[in-house]
DNA sequence: GATTAATTCGTACGTTCGTTTTATTTTAAC
DNA sequence: GTTAAAATAAAACGAACGTACGAATTAATC
Protein backbone atom coordinates (compact mmCIF):
# COMPACT_ATOMS: atom_id res chain seq x y z
CA UNK A 1 0.00 0.00 0.00
CA UNK A 2 1.41 3.30 -1.16
CA UNK A 3 2.80 5.55 2.23
CA UNK A 4 1.95 8.76 0.44
CA UNK A 5 -1.72 8.27 0.76
CA UNK A 6 -1.68 6.02 3.46
CA UNK A 7 -0.78 8.36 6.32
CA UNK A 8 -2.60 11.78 5.24
CA UNK A 9 -1.64 14.88 6.33
CA UNK A 10 -1.36 14.55 10.32
CA UNK A 11 -2.90 18.31 10.82
CA UNK A 12 -5.98 17.54 8.70
CA UNK A 13 -5.82 14.15 11.24
CA UNK A 14 -6.32 16.08 14.19
CA UNK A 15 -8.75 18.73 12.70
CA UNK A 16 -10.88 16.03 11.87
CA UNK A 17 -10.48 14.47 15.35
CA UNK A 18 -11.16 17.59 16.92
CA UNK A 19 -14.16 18.38 15.37
CA UNK A 20 -15.47 14.72 16.43
CA UNK A 21 -14.66 15.51 19.68
CA UNK A 22 -15.70 18.85 20.07
CA UNK A 23 -18.98 17.63 18.01
CA UNK A 24 -19.75 14.06 20.84
CA UNK A 25 -18.64 15.72 23.81
CA UNK A 26 -19.18 19.23 23.90
CA UNK A 27 -16.72 22.67 23.86
CA UNK A 28 -16.72 22.42 27.84
CA UNK A 29 -15.98 19.09 28.17
CA UNK A 30 -13.11 18.33 25.46
CA UNK A 31 -9.53 18.84 26.08
CA UNK A 32 -6.47 18.55 23.67
CA UNK A 33 -5.51 15.62 25.50
CA UNK A 34 -8.67 14.12 24.55
CA UNK A 35 -8.17 15.15 20.66
CA UNK A 36 -4.49 14.27 20.68
CA UNK A 37 -5.17 10.36 22.20
CA UNK A 38 -8.01 10.36 19.55
CA UNK A 39 -5.73 11.37 16.11
CA UNK A 40 -2.94 8.74 18.27
CA UNK A 41 -0.67 11.73 17.97
CA UNK A 42 1.45 13.07 20.33
CA UNK A 43 0.04 15.99 22.50
CA UNK A 44 2.46 18.37 21.51
CA UNK A 45 1.67 18.56 17.86
CA UNK A 46 -1.35 20.03 18.64
CA UNK A 47 0.69 23.14 19.62
CA UNK A 48 2.89 22.46 16.47
CA UNK A 49 0.09 22.27 13.89
CA UNK A 50 -2.30 24.69 15.27
CA UNK A 51 -0.88 26.87 17.62
CA UNK A 52 -2.69 26.58 20.98
CA UNK A 53 -6.33 25.37 21.85
CA UNK A 54 -7.99 28.72 20.56
CA UNK A 55 -6.15 28.68 17.12
CA UNK A 56 -7.08 24.87 16.91
CA UNK A 57 -10.79 25.41 17.74
CA UNK A 58 -10.81 27.98 15.10
CA UNK A 59 -10.06 25.59 12.44
CA UNK A 60 -12.83 23.42 13.62
CA UNK A 61 -15.12 26.38 13.84
CA UNK A 62 -14.21 27.33 9.93
CA UNK A 63 -14.89 23.81 8.99
CA UNK A 64 -18.12 23.83 10.24
CA UNK A 65 -19.43 26.91 8.77
CA UNK A 66 -18.33 25.81 5.39
CA UNK A 67 -20.43 22.85 5.11
CA UNK A 68 -23.02 24.68 6.47
CA UNK A 69 -22.95 27.19 4.14
CA UNK A 70 -21.94 24.84 1.27
CA UNK A 71 -24.72 21.84 2.03
CA UNK A 72 -27.48 25.00 2.89
CA UNK A 73 -26.41 26.16 -0.81
CA UNK A 74 -26.92 23.23 -2.18
CA UNK A 75 -29.92 22.47 -0.77
CA UNK A 76 -31.60 26.03 -1.56
CA UNK A 77 -30.06 25.71 -5.26
CA UNK A 78 -31.88 22.52 -6.02
CA UNK A 79 -35.47 23.56 -6.03
CA UNK A 80 -37.29 26.22 -7.69
CA UNK A 81 -39.71 29.01 -5.98
CA UNK A 82 -39.54 30.29 -2.85
CA UNK A 83 -42.22 28.01 -1.09
CA UNK A 84 -40.11 24.95 -1.94
CA UNK A 85 -36.90 26.51 -1.24
CA UNK A 86 -38.03 27.20 2.58
CA UNK A 87 -39.31 23.60 2.48
CA UNK A 88 -35.77 21.95 1.87
CA UNK A 89 -34.28 23.86 4.09
CA UNK A 90 -36.39 22.79 6.97
CA UNK A 91 -36.19 19.39 5.06
CA UNK A 92 -32.04 19.88 5.91
CA UNK A 93 -32.10 20.55 8.79
CA UNK A 94 -34.85 17.79 9.82
CA UNK A 95 -32.80 15.24 8.36
CA UNK A 96 -29.61 16.88 10.42
CA UNK A 97 -31.23 16.20 13.78
CA UNK A 98 -31.79 12.71 12.65
CA UNK A 99 -28.89 12.18 10.54
CA UNK A 100 -26.19 13.91 11.93
CA UNK A 101 -27.31 15.83 14.63
CA UNK A 102 -23.48 16.20 16.04
CA UNK A 103 -22.83 18.82 13.92
CA UNK A 104 -26.48 20.72 14.84
CA UNK A 105 -25.00 20.41 18.38
CA UNK A 106 -22.05 21.75 17.21
CA UNK A 107 -23.43 24.72 15.56
CA UNK A 108 -25.53 25.28 19.45
CA UNK A 109 -22.25 24.64 21.32
CA UNK A 110 -20.47 27.20 19.55
CA UNK A 111 -23.13 29.88 19.24
CA UNK A 112 -23.39 29.92 23.22
CA UNK A 113 -19.43 30.36 23.26
CA UNK A 114 -19.23 32.97 20.67
CA UNK A 115 -21.37 35.50 23.13
CA UNK A 116 -18.03 35.06 25.50
CA UNK A 117 -15.18 34.39 22.76
CA UNK A 118 -14.67 37.47 20.42
CA UNK A 119 -12.52 35.48 17.61
CA UNK A 120 -15.80 32.64 18.11
CA UNK A 121 -17.96 35.45 17.63
CA UNK A 122 -17.00 37.29 14.45
CA UNK A 123 -17.82 33.80 13.24
CA UNK A 124 -20.72 32.67 14.40
CA UNK A 125 -21.99 36.21 13.03
CA UNK A 126 -20.35 34.85 9.79
CA UNK A 127 -22.32 31.97 9.72
CA UNK A 128 -26.10 33.12 11.11
CA UNK A 129 -25.09 36.21 8.37
CA UNK A 130 -24.31 33.71 5.41
CA UNK A 131 -27.36 31.40 6.30
CA UNK A 132 -29.62 34.72 5.85
CA UNK A 133 -28.41 35.71 3.46
CA UNK A 134 -28.65 33.02 1.28
CA UNK A 135 -32.42 32.67 2.39
CA UNK A 136 -32.68 36.10 1.42
CA UNK A 137 -31.91 35.58 -1.61
CA UNK A 138 -34.64 32.45 -2.09
CA UNK A 139 -36.80 34.98 -0.77
CA UNK A 140 -36.65 37.94 -3.44
CA UNK A 141 -36.11 34.82 -6.55
CA UNK A 142 -39.55 33.52 -6.22
CA UNK A 143 -42.87 35.38 -5.71
CA UNK A 144 -43.43 36.84 -1.99
CA UNK A 145 -47.12 35.53 -0.93
CA UNK A 146 -47.39 36.96 1.96
CA UNK A 147 -48.47 41.02 1.90
CA UNK A 148 -47.84 41.41 5.81
CA UNK A 149 -44.45 40.20 5.32
CA UNK A 150 -43.69 41.96 1.74
CA UNK A 151 -43.82 45.51 3.76
CA UNK A 152 -40.68 44.70 5.68
CA UNK A 153 -37.52 44.20 4.46
CA UNK A 154 -36.77 40.95 3.40
CA UNK A 155 -33.20 40.50 5.23
CA UNK A 156 -34.99 40.91 8.92
CA UNK A 157 -37.67 38.28 7.50
CA UNK A 158 -34.64 35.84 6.55
CA UNK A 159 -33.52 36.43 9.96
CA UNK A 160 -36.63 35.16 11.12
CA UNK A 161 -36.52 32.00 8.99
CA UNK A 162 -33.36 31.14 9.83
CA UNK A 163 -34.04 32.04 13.81
CA UNK A 164 -37.22 29.86 13.80
CA UNK A 165 -35.70 26.81 12.47
CA UNK A 166 -32.86 27.32 14.80
CA UNK A 167 -34.63 27.54 17.87
CA UNK A 168 -37.74 24.86 17.05
CA UNK A 169 -34.58 22.51 16.23
CA UNK A 170 -33.16 23.30 19.64
CA UNK A 171 -36.64 22.12 20.82
CA UNK A 172 -36.57 19.00 18.65
CA UNK A 173 -33.20 18.24 20.39
CA UNK A 174 -34.29 18.61 23.76
CA UNK A 175 -37.48 16.39 23.47
CA UNK A 176 -36.05 13.90 21.18
CA UNK A 177 -36.00 10.61 23.27
CA UNK A 178 -33.57 8.71 20.58
CA UNK A 179 -37.06 7.06 19.42
CA UNK A 180 -39.83 9.34 18.58
CA UNK A 181 -39.69 11.82 15.88
CA UNK A 182 -41.03 15.37 16.20
CA UNK A 183 -42.36 17.17 13.52
CA UNK A 184 -43.14 20.15 14.26
CA UNK A 185 -40.05 22.24 12.59
CA UNK A 186 -42.60 21.78 9.65
CA UNK A 187 -44.53 24.49 10.62
CA UNK A 188 -41.46 26.96 9.95
CA UNK A 189 -42.83 26.83 6.46
CA UNK A 190 -46.05 28.26 7.99
CA UNK A 191 -43.93 31.62 8.17
CA UNK A 192 -44.29 32.47 4.41
CA UNK A 193 -47.85 32.14 4.80
CA UNK B 1 -27.15 47.90 62.95
CA UNK B 2 -29.07 44.39 63.54
CA UNK B 3 -26.23 41.45 63.21
CA UNK B 4 -29.16 39.22 62.29
CA UNK B 5 -30.31 40.73 59.30
CA UNK B 6 -26.86 42.13 58.08
CA UNK B 7 -25.24 38.75 57.03
CA UNK B 8 -28.20 36.99 55.01
CA UNK B 9 -27.99 33.52 54.51
CA UNK B 10 -24.33 32.60 53.46
CA UNK B 11 -25.60 30.09 50.81
CA UNK B 12 -27.71 32.58 49.49
CA UNK B 13 -25.30 35.09 48.56
CA UNK B 14 -23.11 31.91 47.05
CA UNK B 15 -26.08 31.33 45.20
CA UNK B 16 -26.23 35.08 43.75
CA UNK B 17 -22.49 34.86 43.05
CA UNK B 18 -22.47 32.56 41.43
CA UNK B 19 -25.63 33.57 39.41
CA UNK B 20 -23.89 37.00 38.22
CA UNK B 21 -20.92 34.86 37.65
CA UNK B 22 -22.48 32.36 34.87
CA UNK B 23 -24.03 35.31 33.71
CA UNK B 24 -21.45 37.61 33.61
CA UNK B 25 -18.88 35.26 32.24
CA UNK B 26 -20.59 31.98 31.00
CA UNK B 27 -20.64 28.42 31.25
CA UNK B 28 -17.27 27.18 30.03
CA UNK B 29 -14.97 30.26 31.94
CA UNK B 30 -16.46 30.39 35.83
CA UNK B 31 -14.41 28.14 38.26
CA UNK B 32 -15.50 27.44 42.16
CA UNK B 33 -12.73 29.46 43.04
CA UNK B 34 -14.07 32.65 40.91
CA UNK B 35 -17.31 32.65 42.92
CA UNK B 36 -16.01 32.21 46.22
CA UNK B 37 -14.06 35.27 45.55
CA UNK B 38 -17.11 37.15 44.12
CA UNK B 39 -18.82 36.20 47.13
CA UNK B 40 -16.06 36.53 49.88
CA UNK B 41 -16.50 33.44 50.91
CA UNK B 42 -14.17 30.34 51.90
CA UNK B 43 -14.22 28.19 48.59
CA UNK B 44 -15.33 24.89 50.67
CA UNK B 45 -18.14 26.81 51.52
CA UNK B 46 -19.46 26.13 48.04
CA UNK B 47 -19.27 22.21 48.53
CA UNK B 48 -20.63 22.28 51.98
CA UNK B 49 -23.41 24.22 51.21
CA UNK B 50 -24.35 22.76 48.00
CA UNK B 51 -22.33 19.69 47.38
CA UNK B 52 -20.69 19.98 44.49
CA UNK B 53 -20.26 22.05 41.43
CA UNK B 54 -23.05 20.85 39.56
CA UNK B 55 -25.23 20.94 42.47
CA UNK B 56 -24.65 24.56 42.99
CA UNK B 57 -25.07 25.33 38.70
CA UNK B 58 -28.30 22.74 38.82
CA UNK B 59 -29.71 25.60 41.51
CA UNK B 60 -28.54 28.37 39.44
CA UNK B 61 -30.81 27.15 36.49
CA UNK B 62 -33.76 26.65 38.97
CA UNK B 63 -33.04 30.09 39.81
CA UNK B 64 -32.83 31.08 36.14
CA UNK B 65 -36.18 29.09 34.98
CA UNK B 66 -38.03 30.49 37.96
CA UNK B 67 -37.25 34.17 37.00
CA UNK B 68 -38.47 33.31 33.39
CA UNK B 69 -41.35 31.42 33.89
CA UNK B 70 -42.69 34.24 35.99
CA UNK B 71 -41.73 37.32 34.28
CA UNK B 72 -42.89 35.50 31.18
CA UNK B 73 -46.52 34.55 33.08
CA UNK B 74 -46.93 38.42 34.31
CA UNK B 75 -46.12 39.58 31.15
CA UNK B 76 -48.60 37.61 29.30
CA UNK B 77 -51.46 37.58 31.94
CA UNK B 78 -51.18 41.67 31.76
CA UNK B 79 -52.58 41.75 27.84
CA UNK B 80 -56.19 40.73 26.77
CA UNK B 81 -55.92 39.05 23.31
CA UNK B 82 -53.58 36.56 21.71
CA UNK B 83 -52.23 39.57 19.34
CA UNK B 84 -51.57 41.42 22.22
CA UNK B 85 -49.79 38.66 24.38
CA UNK B 86 -47.24 37.56 21.18
CA UNK B 87 -46.99 41.39 21.11
CA UNK B 88 -46.04 41.93 24.67
CA UNK B 89 -43.95 38.34 24.82
CA UNK B 90 -41.93 39.57 21.84
CA UNK B 91 -41.47 43.07 23.67
CA UNK B 92 -40.40 41.12 26.66
CA UNK B 93 -37.49 40.02 24.85
CA UNK B 94 -36.67 43.10 23.17
CA UNK B 95 -36.21 44.46 26.93
CA UNK B 96 -34.53 41.51 27.80
CA UNK B 97 -32.03 42.17 25.40
CA UNK B 98 -31.29 46.14 25.85
CA UNK B 99 -31.52 45.75 29.73
CA UNK B 100 -30.86 42.44 31.12
CA UNK B 101 -28.50 40.81 28.37
CA UNK B 102 -27.31 38.67 31.00
CA UNK B 103 -30.17 36.91 31.47
CA UNK B 104 -30.55 36.06 27.82
CA UNK B 105 -26.93 34.37 27.78
CA UNK B 106 -27.12 32.52 30.34
CA UNK B 107 -30.27 31.30 28.93
CA UNK B 108 -28.39 30.45 25.83
CA UNK B 109 -25.01 28.82 27.48
CA UNK B 110 -27.09 26.38 29.57
CA UNK B 111 -28.62 25.81 26.30
CA UNK B 112 -25.90 24.61 25.06
CA UNK B 113 -24.62 22.53 27.77
CA UNK B 114 -27.95 20.81 28.50
CA UNK B 115 -26.63 18.85 25.36
CA UNK B 116 -24.24 17.29 27.39
CA UNK B 117 -25.41 17.67 31.03
CA UNK B 118 -28.54 14.94 31.22
CA UNK B 119 -29.54 17.31 34.71
CA UNK B 120 -29.53 20.37 32.82
CA UNK B 121 -31.03 18.70 29.77
CA UNK B 122 -33.92 17.98 32.28
CA UNK B 123 -33.89 21.49 33.63
CA UNK B 124 -34.15 23.70 30.48
CA UNK B 125 -36.85 20.93 28.46
CA UNK B 126 -38.71 22.45 31.72
CA UNK B 127 -38.33 25.78 30.52
CA UNK B 128 -38.87 25.51 27.31
CA UNK B 129 -42.43 23.34 27.86
CA UNK B 130 -43.39 25.83 30.31
CA UNK B 131 -42.87 28.64 28.07
CA UNK B 132 -44.26 27.16 25.25
CA UNK B 133 -47.52 25.82 27.39
CA UNK B 134 -47.70 29.48 28.72
CA UNK B 135 -48.09 30.62 24.97
CA UNK B 136 -50.05 27.74 23.85
CA UNK B 137 -52.52 28.91 26.70
CA UNK B 138 -52.39 32.59 25.08
CA UNK B 139 -53.14 31.04 21.66
CA UNK B 140 -56.25 29.46 22.90
CA UNK B 141 -57.64 32.73 24.99
CA UNK B 142 -57.86 34.45 21.89
CA UNK B 143 -59.17 33.75 18.79
CA UNK B 144 -56.94 32.16 16.35
CA UNK B 145 -56.87 34.46 13.27
CA UNK B 146 -54.97 32.00 10.64
CA UNK B 147 -56.66 29.52 9.14
CA UNK B 148 -53.40 27.49 8.09
CA UNK B 149 -52.25 27.49 11.96
CA UNK B 150 -55.42 26.21 13.23
CA UNK B 151 -55.54 23.48 11.72
CA UNK B 152 -52.24 22.01 13.03
CA UNK B 153 -51.93 21.87 16.69
CA UNK B 154 -51.39 24.65 18.80
CA UNK B 155 -48.55 23.34 21.00
CA UNK B 156 -46.64 22.81 17.83
CA UNK B 157 -47.13 26.25 16.87
CA UNK B 158 -46.41 27.87 20.72
CA UNK B 159 -43.40 26.02 20.31
CA UNK B 160 -42.68 27.94 17.02
CA UNK B 161 -43.02 31.16 18.29
CA UNK B 162 -40.76 30.88 21.33
CA UNK B 163 -38.53 28.96 18.80
CA UNK B 164 -38.73 32.04 16.73
CA UNK B 165 -37.77 34.20 19.45
CA UNK B 166 -35.08 32.51 21.08
CA UNK B 167 -33.30 31.88 17.70
CA UNK B 168 -33.92 35.36 16.81
CA UNK B 169 -33.06 37.32 19.58
CA UNK B 170 -29.47 35.45 19.23
CA UNK B 171 -28.85 36.83 16.43
CA UNK B 172 -29.67 40.21 17.78
CA UNK B 173 -27.12 39.53 20.57
CA UNK B 174 -24.87 38.21 17.67
CA UNK B 175 -25.23 41.29 15.78
CA UNK B 176 -25.47 44.11 18.09
CA UNK B 177 -22.55 46.32 18.97
CA UNK B 178 -23.47 48.09 21.98
CA UNK B 179 -24.71 51.18 20.11
CA UNK B 180 -27.08 50.07 17.74
CA UNK B 181 -30.58 47.98 18.32
CA UNK B 182 -32.18 45.93 15.88
CA UNK B 183 -35.63 45.46 15.25
CA UNK B 184 -35.98 42.18 13.64
CA UNK B 185 -36.96 40.85 16.50
CA UNK B 186 -40.46 42.43 16.09
CA UNK B 187 -41.45 40.20 12.91
CA UNK B 188 -41.97 37.19 14.78
CA UNK B 189 -45.65 38.81 15.77
CA UNK B 190 -46.38 38.10 11.85
CA UNK B 191 -46.33 34.44 12.54
CA UNK B 192 -49.50 34.59 13.63
CA UNK B 193 -50.45 36.44 10.65
C1' DG C 1 26.07 10.42 1.44
C1' DA C 2 26.30 14.47 4.39
C1' DT C 3 23.85 18.39 6.03
C1' DT C 4 20.09 21.01 6.96
C1' DA C 5 15.29 21.69 7.76
C1' DA C 6 10.81 20.00 8.92
C1' DT C 7 8.21 16.95 11.49
C1' DT C 8 7.07 13.96 15.38
C1' DC C 9 7.48 12.49 19.96
C1' DG C 10 8.01 12.05 25.00
C1' DT C 11 8.24 14.53 28.97
C1' DA C 12 8.01 17.87 32.24
C1' DC C 13 6.74 22.43 33.79
C1' DG C 14 3.76 25.61 36.14
C1' DT C 15 -1.08 26.49 36.95
C1' DT C 16 -5.60 25.77 37.87
C1' DC C 17 -9.21 22.78 38.82
C1' DG C 18 -12.91 20.52 42.11
C1' DT C 19 -12.90 18.30 46.24
C1' DT C 20 -11.53 16.80 50.93
C1' DT C 21 -9.77 17.26 55.35
C1' DT C 22 -8.83 19.44 59.51
C1' DA C 23 -9.20 23.17 62.56
C1' DT C 24 -11.59 27.22 64.36
C1' DT C 25 -15.49 29.93 65.34
C1' DT C 26 -20.33 30.68 66.05
C1' DT C 27 -24.86 29.13 67.45
C1' DA C 28 -28.11 26.57 70.16
C1' DA C 29 -29.67 23.54 73.97
C1' DC C 30 -29.62 22.18 78.41
C1' DG D 1 -21.56 27.86 81.95
C1' DT D 2 -20.87 23.65 79.54
C1' DT D 3 -21.47 21.02 75.77
C1' DA D 4 -22.93 19.43 71.33
C1' DA D 5 -23.92 20.83 66.77
C1' DA D 6 -23.75 23.73 62.92
C1' DA D 7 -21.29 27.05 60.24
C1' DT D 8 -17.14 28.99 58.51
C1' DA D 9 -12.42 29.12 57.36
C1' DA D 10 -7.77 27.65 55.95
C1' DA D 11 -4.92 24.55 53.86
C1' DA D 12 -3.77 20.81 51.21
C1' DC D 13 -4.74 17.00 48.02
C1' DG D 14 -4.51 14.63 43.68
C1' DA D 15 -5.80 15.15 39.15
C1' DA D 16 -6.18 17.50 34.90
C1' DC D 17 -5.18 21.34 32.21
C1' DG D 18 -2.54 24.05 28.25
C1' DT D 19 1.90 24.89 26.90
C1' DA D 20 6.99 24.66 26.20
C1' DC D 21 11.17 22.27 25.52
C1' DG D 22 14.75 19.06 23.95
C1' DA D 23 15.55 14.86 21.72
C1' DA D 24 14.59 11.73 18.03
C1' DT D 25 13.03 10.84 13.56
C1' DT D 26 11.87 11.79 8.83
C1' DA D 27 12.21 14.51 4.61
C1' DA D 28 14.54 17.51 1.58
C1' DT D 29 18.59 19.77 -0.45
C1' DC D 30 22.97 19.85 -2.16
Amino acid sequence: MDRKTEKMNQSQIILQKAFECLSTKGYANVSMRDIANEAGVALSQLNYHYKNKEGLFTEVVKMMIYQYLQEVEYELKSTANTKEKVASLVKYFNELIRKNPNLLKLFIDFTAQSLWVPSFRRQLRRLFNGLSIMIEKSLLSGTVINKNLQEDSSKSLAKLVIGAIYGTSIQIMLDSEEDNDLEYLNLVEMILK
